[in-house]
DNA sequence: AAGCCGGGGGT
DNA sequence: ACCCCAGGCTT
């Protein structure tokens, strides 16, 4: 696959794009002010296949309820859940508080000022690692997020499909080339700010770009075509049943779901098999016994590699309270935990949208 | 090397 | 309806 870098890369890179950067990058997001490695480091892990705007309201709740890393090390873990819960990919939540706990541990809460160092926490990659020694330390690290792939892919016109080799490793490379010697801080959050504003997946605004007459893939008029389609795979359909049971005093019952897999670790509805006894399955799980009532309005949800179809039924529970594994608790419809937002949907239906 | 993990937003 | 997004982890 053809690489076709610009010539003399490193400052014809770097220059005029620190210029573009001063009048038209993004200086006002909530983690640069103030910048501390803290608050670099939980934004970079929000903002891991999170776009900037869905990150900014759960960063800043984030910090005012973990304002240090001491503060999210002493959490409990479903706290951090619960903070966590609507932005997805919830095994970076679970990873944070780990990385926050080791941090304190074995570092004494003082960040590594080193890629390699931070790369051995858990949820911090190689791009992950670069963003924050660069923007909290100045130290000299390449990136590589989605939009700096794109920008470069599109400068060295790098054709190949993303996702394979031929792709990930010249981009690297190249990554670490373009990376300015001076202002690493603002060079990161330029290439970044580039991609996201003006390099854009559709509809480039090349003419407003200040890499333009380097790009090459201007040049040969294939910007559109980079980076490359991904084939698409069909979706498999899947299908859940979960369960909306309430006591005597109108509590929910919750069940926390193991640490992997969708929803990990997140209270959710008691899930069982689309074809599973409803009642059958509550008294062996709960030890409860139970009256399906209604089923609500299925509700369709999709995920990156299948659909799902959640069908709900709401349960009266006749015993009251017992429980017969650890996994499961009653709460008070307003002192929820954190829980996935189909779920939140479902469990805020009022009584009208019944399926009845 | 490829698959898994999610919700939101843009077109 | 489809695509992508401040990726990393697992197999």
């Amino acid at each position: 696959m053809p690489i076709d870098p610009p010539a003399d890369a490193p400052t014809a890179i770097a220059d005029p794009l620190l210029s573009w950067f001063d009048v038209h990058g993004r200086h006002d997001l909530p983690w640069q002010h103030p910048r501390t490695p803290y608050r670099v480091w939980v934004a970079e892990i929000m903002l891991q296949q999170t776009q900037v705007t869905t990150v900014i309201d759960y960063f800043n709740a984030f910090m005012a309820r973990f304002p240090d890393v001491y503060a999210l090390a002493e959490a409990a873990s479903d706290e951090v859940m619960g903070y966590w819960a609507g932005l997805g990919y919830y095994a970076r939540a679970r990873n944070l508080h780990a990385a926050a706990r080791e941090l304190v541990a074995t570092h004494d809460g003082v960040f590594p000022r080193d890629v390699e160092t931070l790369m051995t926490l858990p949820g911090i990659g190689r791009s992950t690692a670069g963003a924050v020694v660069a923007q909290a330390f100045g130290v000299w690290a390449p990136i590589l997020d989605g939009n700096a792939k794109r920008v470069i892919a599109r400068l060295a016109a790098v054709t190949a499909t993303p996702g394979t080799a031929a792709y990930e490793q010249p981009l690297w490379a190249l990554a670490a080339r373009y990376t300015s010697t001076h202002r690493v801080t603002d060079y990161t959050q330029a290439i970044m700010d580039l991609g996201a504003t003006l390099c854009t997946r559709r509809a480039p605004a090349c003419s407003a770009c200040p890499l333009e007459d380097r790009c090459q893939a201007r040049r040969k008029r294939i910007t559109a075509d980079i980076p490359a389609r991904r084939k698409k795979k069909a979706r498999p359909q899947r299908a859940v049943t979960v369960l909306v049971i309430e006591d005597e005093v109108g509590h929910l019952l919750l069940e926390k779901r193991p640490p992997s897999g969708i929803w990990g670790g997140l209270w959710s509805l008691p899930e069982i098999a689309a074809d599973a006894d409803i009642e059958a399955a509550c008294r062996e799980r709960f030890g409860l016994d139970v009256v399906p009532d209604v089923p609500m309005t299925p509700i369709e949800h999709g995920f990156t590699h299948f659909l799902l179809t959640i069908h709900a039924w709401r349960v009266r529970s006749l015993a009251a309270t017992r429980i017969m594994d650890g996994h499961a608790e009653w709460f008070a419809r307003d002192a929820l935990p954190g829980v996935p937002a189909p779920i939140a949907r479902l469990v805020d239906t009022p009584q009208h949208d019944l399926n009845l």
